[in-house]
This record gives C-alpha cells, structure tokens and sequence, in this order.
DNA sequence: CTATGGCACGGATT
DNA sequence: AATCCGTGCCATAG
C-alpha cells in the first residue's frame, strides 16, 4: 500500500479547511512531521519555538511529563503526556535551507522499506526496480505469489538477475520473506540457522518439511517417523525446532500474537505511543507512563513579529499585506490543527490505557473487548474521528513488543478468550460442538462453525489431534 | 456418520 | 462505501 501524503493543497478557504483539520489526524506522525517542517520551511508566518509546554496548563517544560499536572499520583492513574523524539527537523539556519529543496519525506518504514535497505547496497541499478517489483508482490505474509518466470517477463529482465534479487530477499531480515510458499520460506529459515542448531537436527527438519508437510501441519508425529524412518523421539525434536524457531510467514512474525519469536526480531519502524511502567517505591502500584509522540520538538505558533509588522504595513502594500494575512491565516489554522490533533490524541490514550489497563500490564489475554464507536461516544467526537486517530498508528507496550494501536479495538475477544480457557481447562479434547454448547452455557451463544474459526486464531489444533502433549501448531 | 475446513453470503462496523 | 465477522451449506477425511 503506498502512501498518499497530502500535498500542499491547503489554499485558504475558511470552510475547506475544516476538513483538512480532520485530515491532520488520520496521519501518522512522521507524515505530519513532514508536512510541518515542509510549511515551515515556506511559511514565514509559522514559527517553531524550541520550549515545550505542557498541553493543559501551559508551563515550560523540559522533558518528560508536566510535573504539576501529570504529577505522580498514588491512585494508580495513568500518566498521559506527550513527547517528541528528537531525531527529526533540527531546526536551525544553513542545514534548514539545504533541507528545503533536497527534501525527501520521511515516510514510516514498512517492510519493504526494511527490506530494502538492508539489500541496497548490494543492488545494481538494474536490479533495483526488480527489487522494488518483488517487494511489492508480497502478500501479508510475506510470501512471494507470483512466479520468478512471470516476473522476468514481465520486466523483460533476465531470469537469472530476478533470482538473483529474489536471493538477497529472502536471506534479509525477516529472513524467509519472498519464498514462493511457507515451505521454501521453512527451507530458506533453516539454512540461516546454519549456526544456531546441529547438522542432524537441521538435516532432520529439512527433511520433514520437504517430505511430510502436510503431516507436520496435522502434528501426525508417529507417521511422519514411520515414513522417514527416524525414531519418533527425534521427530518430536525436530518437529520442536520447527515449531520453536521457524515461521511460515516470515511477514507476520512481526505482527504475531505473542507466541512467534517477534520480540528478538528489530521493530521495523518506531510507535507512535510508548507505554512504559514507572515504579515509584516498593509499594505495587506501578504508575503507567504513556508517552504519546508528537512530530516536531518544540511548539508551533504563528510568529508574532510577523503579525505585528502586519499592523504597521502601509495601504500602499496592499499585495503584500494581502499575501501575509494569508500565511497568517493559515498558519493559525495549522497551529490549531495541531493542538487540536495533540489534545484528541491525548484524551483517546487516556481511554483506551484505562480500559486496556490488564492488557497492557499481562499481555493478551487480558484484552477486554471495546469498538470505536463506544470510544467515539464517552470521548463526544465522531467515530470517524476515533477511526483516523487509531489508524495507521502503533504502541510500544512495556514489554517491548509492538502493536498497532488498532489490536486495542476487538469486539469478539473475550468470547476467543473464554474459548481459550475452556480448552485449556477441558481434561478431554473437546469438539467444537462441546465447545460451542460450553459457551452457551456461560451465555454466550456462537455458532460450532465459528468455534472452529476462534481455535484456529488461537493456533489450536483440532480436538482429534489435540490429545495429550499438544505442541504449538505449525499452521496459523 | 461425525467433525472440520472452505467458500461465500449478509449484516454489522468503521 | 469498504471491510470485517459470524454463520450456513457443502465437500472431505477419518
């Protein structure tokens, strides 16, 4: 999915911008990083000036939350401020001009990007567009749906080069991701682990993979070491390995429900909210620290020696005076935006870390079910609103892993949660029949088929496959 | 015959 | 208007 920045289309017409004032929110915060050091740098009605204050009660800041109104509370209520990274838009004279013209926005890196630029240096300039091609042919999994023949063809490029490209793809971080299927990305994994496990055991896997996949999809052990002739103990090694340490869709490990490896792969790029626990003294009530990043350091306003040089302009000026007002104009508007961006967000995250308090402190499972338009409701703004202000954005939690702030919003959680526990708690394998009658029982009615949906979220396996040591399954 | 997975169709949600 | 989700029907495996 390519990203639309919007582009300079904010010409002054009062109602027109009203809409805009929405658009703010729907970006991400680089997006709106880079539309502001863009207005910045052309309008010389708006002015950046490098102390923070804080968004309620307007003191000097310098870091971290305002401490008289965020201050530390021992009722256990959640901080909530916002904060800037530091990375972006330093702000000063020459660098600023050599940015105005050779600017490139920043765009938040997605896997491709990711990709990319851990393969570029190595690509010649043919082969860039072929990577760029193939990146784009990924689906969510990150697996690679279109053969390398029809790829060449249609670049009319040598089949050789496309493989070759398709070569340093695959053994990029995530590695695995461009294989054509969740077996080659399997093999591909396994080659990487060169180091990490021992031949036999690699050798074991790799055969397992290429000749019984389907069984090992099933967990049907016994017959996968009947066929390879292996003793079933090192099948179930092998078949550990697997499960422990490969992914069939390298593309998702990132996005994974907590049981893939993610939290040792890098982040491809960095939240938009960070969660942190503070913990004041011995006493349990760890404080939540959410530090919500906003673009740009310091605080927009329209600059007030250009609105006073305003007043003393002559009627002779009337073009000038013309061109002014209107960057005054709408430099006021964007502050506004901004502000208005800042205070929405700030007031989202309270809800939503109030309501998804246990999540955020012990993980999934915890997560409680909300839909927007609840949120939309207490909050008293469009639904939409909420919608924008949700999409496209992440969270760090405490733990480390990253989420996309939309994981918050599920309305069917707790009954996939209470599906979960009836498993585990169940000393037989239960059918999704039994199942389903289980949770009419506790009151919640769904039907057997959509039973079968929530144990496969779950990455359960069928009850008759499910008897004793049911390991993790392979298959999602 | 029973238990599941696949496809696809409304209906709700965003 | 686009997307997501629950569900019913049917094919298939055991």
């Amino acid at each position: 999915m390519l990203r639309h920045h919007i582009s300079h289309e904010l010409r002054p017409q009062t109602t027109a911008h009203l809409a805009q004032t929405m658009a703010f929110l729907q970006l991400n915060t680089l997006e709106l990083e880079n539309t502001l050091i863009n207005e910045l740098n052309q309008n010389p009605a708006l002015e950046l000036v490098e102390e923070r204050r804080c968004p309620t009660c307007g003191k000097k800041l310098s870091q971290g939350p305002c401490p008289t109104c965020a201050r530390l509370t021992d009722d256990g209520a959640p901080v909530i401020y916002l904060s800037t990274r530091q990375s972006f838009g330093s702000h000063d004279g020459a660098a600023e001009e050599d940015r105005a013209d050779s600017y490139e926005p920043h765009t938040r890196e997605s896997l491709e990007e990711f990709i990319l630029k851990q393969i570029a240096a190595d690509l010649t300039r043919e082969e860039r567009p072929i990577a760029a091609y193939i990146l784009l042919q990924l689906d969510e999994d990150g697996l690679l749906t279109e053969e390398t023949v029809e790829i060449a063809a249609y670049l009319r490029a040598p089949l050789a080069t496309v493989e070759r490209v398709l070569g340093l793809i695959q053994h990029a971080e995530p590695v695995g991701v461009g294989a054509r299927g969740p077996i080659e990305s399997l093999l591909i994994q396994i080659e990487a682990l060169k180091g990490t496990a021992s031949e036999n055991l690699r050798n074991l896997a790799r055969a397992i993979i290429v000749d019984a996949f389907d069984l090992l999809a099933r967990n049907d052990l016994r017959q996968i070491a009947r066929q390879l002739r292996s003793p079933l103990a090192t099948v179930e090694l092998a078949a550990r390995f697997i499960q422990r340490n490969l992914t069939p869709y390298p593309g998702r490990a990132y996005w994974g429900d907590g049981k893939t490896p993610s939290e040792d792969l890098p982040a491809y790029h960095e939240a938009d909210v960070n969660i942190t626990l503070q913990r004041r003294g011995t006493e349990t009530p760890a404080t939540l620290m959410v530090e919500i990043f906003t673009p740009l350091a310091g605080t927009l306003r329209v600059n007030p020696t250009l609105r006073a040089a305003m007043q003393e302009l002559t009627d002779q000026d009337a073009g000038k005076q013309e061109k002014w007002a209107q960057a005054v104009e709408r430099a006021t508007l964007i502050t506004k935006c901004v502000q208005q961006r800042n205070h929405t967000m700030r007031r989202l995250m309270e809800i939503l870390v109030n309501h998804q308090k246990d999540f955020i402190l012990n993980g999934d499972g915890s997560l409680k079910p909300l839909t927007r338009s609840v949120v939309a409701k207490t909050l008293g703004v469009h639904e939409s609103t909420i919608s924008r202000a949700v999409a496209s954005k992440t969270i760090a939690l405490p733990s480390g892993r990253i989420v996309p702030l939309s994981k918050f919003f599920d309305r069917s959680l707790s009954v996939r949660d209470r599906v979960r526990q009836i498993i585990e708690a169940e000393p037989r394998p239960m059918t999704d029949d039994e199942i389903a009658d289980a949770l009419s029982r506790d009151g919640i009615d769904v039907a057997r088929r959509t039973v079968a949906k929530y144990r496969n979220m779950l990455g359960i396996l069928p009850a008759n496959l499910r008897h004793r040591p049911a390991g993790v399954p392979v298959v999602a």
